[in-house]
DNA sequence: AGGTGCCGTGGGAGCGCTCCCACATGTGAT
DNA sequence: ATCACATGTGGGAGCGCTCCCACGGCACCT
């Protein structure tokens, strides 16, 4: 009769060894029930289930999470600073269409930054001590280490938007060749001369896809490429304004500008707007993601609609099954890892 | 020689006790150290850190949450749908705070959306779980039943603006009489005659202070309070646009607008434009929060700051300390456990 | 009748940590 | 020299679960 340590007993919550002795089976019996085994008999999972609900049993996931050795938890990770996240509607859809897929699971999202040296180094002491059991990884540069730390440490992991041709690790991408060869296609059908391009980020591959894209259409109809009118950005709206601006001291004769971005493309009307160009009559002005911001600017913002919501829910089943075939015995063949959603142009007063 | 269970030992991560093994120590010992306890001698604790840099030791949380039971982790529970959440940059401005005081901790910070009943439901399982240490509560509407759930499931929460005069619960908010106040003394002393107050929900006990301030100075500057200049909103751009509407219609000859938060601000805005009156020639307008948003409305709008960020602050320091006395032994006094910060006008252009 | 499976079940062992008791040693008062 | 007490330290027990082996019962064969 030891009745030696024990915090607290008896008064906290139940326990599997409690709900096994009220349905009157053994504590294996319970948990094959609670983890939704089929071999378990119809009467007994009724008794069990009974019991449960009787005691208001709730599973310890500390419990089950060092005995089974995983998390039930996943990390959407942004190598942004905060800031960023929230000024960028790109985010904020990605990571509703990661909550709608995973909503139908068990599995809990945690959403982290790692903008700052700081909160990196935080971030690679989270995953040395492997608190989640995959990775979301979203808008990483071509040269960002993250990648191969996951590799390193065996987590699953997979990436949105491709950082190079051959990307390596499992990756949902949309279509940004086609999109850019679409609005740029869509700018000449209207009859414009001088097309510029405001680019984003050249370290961020989709971007890259989209200059491309915006060339191809070009020589397809019969125009040199004038590789001057485009107009390197970082992404932000304040970026977009001040290469608008430059392009129109250098080229006053722009009639229509192809945005890497929708915020881009909100500072680019900006920047129109102070020079007195009316969109679309002086200029037209095509933007990139189709997010709220196209549809609220004024004039209406053409833009190519990138399924974002889909491609969140994407990410979540590659990642999902790459938990998944990681239990068993090691990596299956990596077919369809790359997924690629098409993109669609959105046509609205803008142009 | 028993070589029972186990899966894959030795390749995985090293545990306390290979530290232990590593430094000549025990395994009590190596925890000390971990933890910081003060009881270990320096030449001790040295040899432990250099296994535990050696050997690349992270602790396995799991473990620790079962045998301590506790998770150092703690949420902040949204009680709206996502898109509220981006939408209002109060809820990032929190969150800025909360992440930076909270980045000193070993404390980890999840988010927790709760808008939908489904949500609802699975917070309630996740709560029942104990798989956070506490609760910051943003954003409660007044029949609110989360706070109760907390209380009885003994979880440490703390609120974000009071419920009631009487809150209960730790709590940090602004003074919002006073805001609301100095907004209307600003009016006032511009000479305006028609004051109008475009509230925000009725159910939120901020809101109904804002407007006690509103009253109170007008009644101060011996003005009658006309209750139906009182338009009720809900916080969003396009309920304040439709409140502003509304109260055109009835009072065309209001000169000045107390908004009960900037994002109404912007909603009123559009309708005194769509109504062709311009701001502030023909109708001053005063915002609440001091957002974003504030600085770059056309023109720049006055509003009340509240040290958002700061409150953040002060909600993590009220919620440690409430974790911290719930370990000893029960409830200390409940001294200074609710906590008002100062607002402040900020003068811009609007008025 | 005896074998050969399979199904459903019970429970031992172990996950890696914290807590706490026991014990060795050191220091000062008597 | 003796006792009292603080200071460091080692390690047993236990947290609540999953995994897996072993076992009884039953149907079906020969």
């Amino acid at each position: 009769m030891a009745v030696h340590g024990g915090r607290g007993r008896s008064g906290g919550r139940p326990t599997l060894e409690e709900v096994a002795a009220r349905a009157g089976v053994g504590r294996g019996t319970v948990s094959r029930v609670i983890n939704g085994s089929p071999r378990v008999s119809d009467a007994t999972r009724a008794a069990v289930e009974a019991a449960v609900a009787e005691l208001g049993y709730v599973p310890n996931t500390a419990a089950r999470a060092l005995a089974a050795n995983r998390t039930d938890a996943i990390a959407l990770v942004v190598p942004e600073p905060e800031t960023r996240f929230f000024a960028e509607p790109y985010f904020s859809d990605v990571l509703r269409g990661v909550g709608a897929e995973l909503s139908e699971t068990e599995m809990q999202l945690l959403l982290i930054f790692a903008g700052s040296d700081r909160e990196r180094r935080r971030l690679a002491q989270y995953l040395a001590a492997h608190r989640v059991d995959g990775v979301l990884l979203v808008s990483v540069h071509a040269d960002d280490p993250l990648p191969d730390l996951l590799a390193q440490l065996e987590i699953p992991a997979v990436i949105s938007g491709r950082r190079s041709a051959d990307e390596t690790l499992p990756s949902v991408d949309s279509d940004n060749f086609g999109g850019g060869r679409s609005a740029a296609q869509h700018l000449i059908a209207q009859g414009r001369h001088t097309i510029a391009h405001l680019a984003g980020r050249l370290d961020v591959y989709g971007a890259q896809r989209r200059i491309d894209g915006y060339r191809d259409a070009l020589r397809e109809a019969g125009r040199e490429v004038d590789e001057t009118l485009i107009a390197p950005g970082d992404f932000t709206e304040e970026g977009g304004r001040r290469a608008m601006a430059d392009l129109l001291a250098r080229h006053p004769s722009v009639d229509a500008v192809f945005a890497g971005s929708d915020v881009m493309a909100a500072g680019a009307r900006q920047a129109l707007r102070e020079a007195g160009r009316r969109i679309p009559d002086d200029v037209a002005l095509v933007g990139f993601d189709d997010s709220a911001i196209a549809r609220h600017l004024d004039p209406p913002l053409t833009s190519v609609r990138q399924p974002i919501e889909e491609m969140g829910r994407a990410m979540i089943d590659l990642l999902l099954a790459e938990i998944a075939d990681r239990r068993p015995v090691a990596s299956r063949g990596l077919d369809r890892r790359q997924v690629v959603l098409p993109t669609e142009l959105v046509v609205r007063a803008s142009s």
